[in-house]
DNA sequence: GCCAACGTTGGC
DNA sequence: GCCAACGTTGGC
């Protein structure tokens, strides 16, 4: 067995649902990342993302748009709880608890940055222009981003 | 609120 | 399998 390098992240919410604050307030800071129903995204969750991988967590939708935080992957992919639950909004009739259809991870807060990232500032900067965030159409809710992108993130928000 | 870019659904 | 219609995402 191969010891797999950590890897990065970035995950999408709107603050209006939930936000970082949200997060932080959680107990332990820790919170399921539910309600993806892309299947990109859920391949992601449910194959790729390892307990200890980094994600920046971006608020989309509402100005100021862009990265906040810092997190860490506390739990890999299990099944998301909302999609059996038909009170619920992401209830998914067509899942079912033998065959799930959708995955969550669970997340804790780790840092949040002394600013925000906007993307304003992630699609002008040069060493940030491969950043799927910023490719035509990638809307994807969950995506991998590399660990130069990551690092560049954090090093803009502190200056 | 608008709308471009995708993704999904369902008739055929 | 094709594709039109519809739904969603998410920036502006």
């Amino acid at each position: 067995m191969t010891r797999q390098k950590r890897r990065d992240w970035l995950m999408k919410s709107e603050p209006s649902v939930f936000s970082y604050d949200d997060l932080v307030k959680e107990p332990d800071s820790t919170a399921m990342w539910d309600g993806v129903r892309n299947y990109q995204a859920r391949n992601l969750l449910r194959d790729e993302i390892r307990v200890g991988d980094r994600v920046l967590f971006y608020h989309s939708n509402d100005a100021p748009i862009g990265v906040v935080g810092v997190c860490r992957v506390v739990r890999a992919g299990y099944p998301d709880p909302t999609q059996f639950d038909s009170t619920q909004k992401y209830y998914d009739p067509r899942s079912s608890k033998e065959k799930p259809r959708w995955y969550v991870v669970d997340v804790k807060a780790q840092k949040r940055l002394s600013r925000i990232v906007t993307l304003a500032e992630i699609k002008e900067d040069e060493e940030l222009s491969d950043m799927k965030l910023v490719q035509k159409g990638q809307r994807l809710s969950v995506q991998p981003v590399t660990e130069a992108e990551f690092d560049r993130i954090v090093v803009m928000s502190k200056q």
